[in-house]
DNA sequence: GCCTAACCTGAATGACCGTTCAAGAACCTC
DNA sequence: GAGGTTCTTGAACGGTCATTCAGGTTAGGC
C-alpha cells in the first residue's frame, strides 16, 4: 500500500522535476540556448522521459510557463502577507525587486519570457497573465494605503501602471548588470517614485520608520 | 574613371546591405531565428558572401551593431534637434517612444537586445553604449530645463534614470501589444511622470501649449 | 592586355539536436 | 501472478543549419 502509493507518485515528481529543469536550463541559457539534453541531465532523467511528458521540447517550455506562473502568484501572496500596513507593504514591493524571492526577483528569466512572448503564444499568454496578476497585487497596496489615507493619486490605475512598468524598465537595468545600478539603487529609485506617485507624506516616507533599522 | 570609383564602392556598399538585411532579419526573426540565409536573400546576395565579409553569423550580428548604434545615434540628433525649448523637446521625447523613427520606435529590436546582452559582450557593449547616448540626451534636455528655470529636480541625474527606465517599461508593454497599452497612452503615461518628476508647471504642462492641436 | 588580389557564388560538408522508436521496467488490476 | 498499461531508457534517424571550399568573376596596377 504504502509502496503503491509512492509509485503512483512517482511519475508526476518526475514530471514536476522536468518542469523544474527546464525553468532552470532557461534560466541559465535561455530558450534559444535550452537543450532536451540539458533539461535532462538538469533533472537526472533521458531525453526521452521529456518528450514523452510534453510532446516536444516546445511542450516543455509551455508547461514550465505555468508552473512558473503558479509559483510566482503563490510566492507574491507569500511574500505580501508578512508585511502588514500599505506603507510598509509598498515598502516591501520596492525591495523585492532586488533580488528577494526566486521567482520574482528572477529578471533575467523575465527578460527571456519577454522575448519569447513576441513569437509564443503559450509564453504571451504567460507572460500577460504574471503582468496582470503583478499589477493587481500592486493595485491592491495602493488601494489599501488609498483607503488608509496616506496615499493620495488622482489616477490609481495610471500610477499602478507607471510603477509597474518603472520596476520593469529598472529590472532591465539590474538584470544587464548595467554599471551604477545595484540593488539598493533599483530599490530607492523605485521607492522615491512610489512617494511622488502616492503622494506619501515625508514622515511615513521614510524607510526605517516601519521596518527593522535599515542603511541603504 | 567613373567606372572605377563605382566599382571601389560597390563591395562596401553590399556589406553595409548586409548589415541592414541583418538588422531586418533580427527585427523579424530575432536572434534566434536569424539565419545566414535569410539575411543573404535579404540583403539580395549569397550565404557566402555574408561569411566572407563578417566571419561567422556572429560575426554579422556584432558588426550590425555598431551600424545600430550609430545610425541611431545620428538620427536622435536629428529628431531632437528639430524642437526647440526644453518642454517642447520633453514632449517631443515622450512621443519618440510611440513609434516615430524607426530605429528609436523599434521597441522588439530592443528587447531582443537586451535578451542577447546577457550572454553576449558585443550585445552587452552596444546597448550599454546605446544607453548612456539616451540617457545623455534626456539629461541635456532636462539641463536646458533646469537651466531655463522651467523644470525642478532635486536630484537630476536620478530623475533621468527614473524617466528612462519608465520609459523601457512601457516599451515592454508597447512592444508585446499589452491589451490597453497603445502609443497614445505610452505617451501619456510617460509625460504625466516627467511632469510630476520634474515639477513641470500646469501652464507648460498643456501638450497643446507648444506643438501643433493633439487629442490625446 | 596580363596578373594578382579582392569579391562573389552556391554546392558540399559535417555537426548538432529534436524527435522517433524498439525494447524493457514498474506497477496496477483482476 | 498474468496481462496490460504506464513509464522510462538510450540508441538511431533525419533535418536543419553554419561553415568550408573549389571555382569563378571583376577590376586595378603595370
Amino acid at each position: 500500500m504504502a509502496k503503491a502509493a509512492l509509485a503512483a507518485k512517482a511519475p508526476e515528481e518526475r514530471r514536476e522535476r522536468i518542469l523544474r529543469a527546464t525553468i532552470a536550463v532557461v534560466r541559465e541559457r535561455g530558450f534559444a540556448g535550452a537543450r532536451v539534453t540539458d533539461i535532462a541531465v538538469e533533472a537526472g532523467t533521458s531525453q526521452g522521459l521529456v518528450l514523452y511528458h510534453f510532446g516536444s521540447l516546445a511542450g516543455a517550455f509551455a508547461a514550465s510557463l505555468t508552473l512558473l506562473e503558479d509559483e510566482f502568484y503563490e510566492e507574491l501572496e507569500r511574500n505580501l502577507s508578512e508585511v502588514v500596513g500599505p506603507v510598509p507593504r509598498l515598502r516591501h514591493i520596492a525591495e523585492l525587486g532586488a533580488g528577494h524571492g526566486p521567482a520574482v526577483g528572477d529578471w533575467r528569466l523575465w527578460l527571456e519570457l519577454w522575448v519569447r512572448a513576441i513569437r509564443d503564444d503559450d509564453a504571451r499568454a504567460a507572460r500577460e497573465s504574471l503582468d496582470t496578476r503583478w499589477r493587481g497585487a500592486l493595485r491592491q497596496v495602493v488601494d489599501e494605503g488609498l483607503a488608509a489615507g496616506v496615499f493620495a493619486a488622482s489616477d490609481p490605475k495610471a500610477s499602478v501602471l507607471r510603477l509597474a512598468a518603472l520596476m520593469d524598465g529598472l529590472a532591465i537595468q539590474l538584470a544587464l548588470a548595467d554599471p551604477g545600478m545595484t540593488t539598493g539603487k533599483f530599490t530607492e529609485l523605485w521607492w522615491k517614485s512610489a512617494v511622488l506617485e502616492l503622494g506619501i507624506s515625508p514622515v511615513n516616507a521614510t524607510p526605517g520608520s516601519q521596518g527593522g533599522p535599515k542603511k541603504n
